[in-house]
DNA sequence: GTAAGAACTTGTACTCGGTCCAGGTTTGGG
DNA sequence: CCCAAACCTGGACCGAGTACAAGTTCTTAC
């Protein structure tokens, strides 16, 4: 790894770090792009350069989270059934980010903005998940794996949104796992 | 109903018309909130009185559409199952918007920018439909509740998604319905 | 070791969405 | 007919995001 790979890693991070600080203190919407680079020592530019949009600052996966992330992809085993492979690789996940999760769950509580984008970070695992998926079950259509996928992710947004960041971590990997397993049982017929 | 309401209506109606108009015609991105407002013959500022966003233009219903969506809501028979029901609002519901849907599902595949706020345009369903599924199952708690109603959601979202809105608004009907049966019944069931 | 060139950073200027507000106009009720 | 409330408007303002040209730093090939 060269020095600029180096430098850039460090850029990253130092960004990063700084911009989760400002927001965790003044809340996302009371801190500017600005007030991030200046504080990390960077121009606005060079900011956007590193991230899309200041909610990608929020959400984004550090380089080595998506390394491991692709890992798991990869290891995953395949002689269990579908279903219970993608509970493992959300539990998976779920610890993964179990150090920055809790802070975004709060600043998503405090500010309604960032929901809409919260959205469209789960989007970044999509196309790598569906192919996996796609690799797991050759005889499905895009549909039905579309499917699988959509509701394995509202399963997972459900827990997020029912899980109170004050709670243990091992109460969120809970309630990931019940809301996986109720909508992998299917909502038709846990109701009445 | 007095004046005042009838041009206010009015007013909605025709910036909302010529909005979907021009941006049919240019795309979402190359229409500014000027351009709608000056073409409507109001100001920037009453654009914003009437939507809260330029996507809100795009997706918001018309005070009409709201009456008969509370309608289906409260006229919904209670004998039966809870998915069933849900089935039959969501295809209600899709038949209510069979004029614009197939206009924002072009505009969804051509500017990436509208499919985050796509997102919640549902949400606007969300709290209603929320109680009355409440009402509907009271013996089920807030996680389960919102778990049945994002799984509900994701089915209907994967319908869209799979759409082509040059088919005809049958094969939409019934890609949402099929959808809605495939998750009821629970994904993994259905896989190996 | 150095020179050419690629990659990165920076400031500036711009567009556009969205908010705020003060003042003018319209509408409805009494 | 008149007053108050509701409504519309223009203008000023903020912050996110983009484009670009000019400067700086690293890489690489000689």
């Amino acid at each position: 790894m060269g020095l600029r790979e180096r430098k850039k890693l460090a850029a990253w991070r130092t960004i990063r770090s700084t911009a989760l600080r400002l927001i965790n203190e003044r809340g996302f919407d009371a801190v500017s792009v600005e007030d991030i680079a200046a504080e990390a020592g960077v121009s606005r530019t060079t900011f956007f350069s590193y991230f899309a949009s200041k909610e990608a600052v929020v959400f984004d996966l550090d380089p080595d989270e998506v390394r491991q992330w692709r890992d798991a992809l990869e290891n995953c085993r395949t002689d269990t059934p579908v279903w219970e492979a993608l509970t493992d690789l959300a539990l998976n996940l779920a610890r993964l980010l179990a150090d920055r999760l809790p802070l975004q769950k709060r600043l998503l509580e405090q500010s309604p903005g960032l929901c809409r984008s919260a959205r469209g970070a789960c989007d970044g695992f999509e196309p790598e998940l569906r192919e996996w998926l796609g690799r797991r079950c050759p005889d499905a259509d895009d549909v039905r794996i579309s499917l699988i996928l959509n509701t394995a992710m509202a399963a997972i947004t459900t827990a997020v949104d029912a899980w109170d960041p004050d709670q243990p971590y091992e109460r969120f990997l809970e309630l990931v796992s019940d809301c996986l397993r109720w909508a992998g049982a299917g909502p038709a017929r846990a109701t009445s």
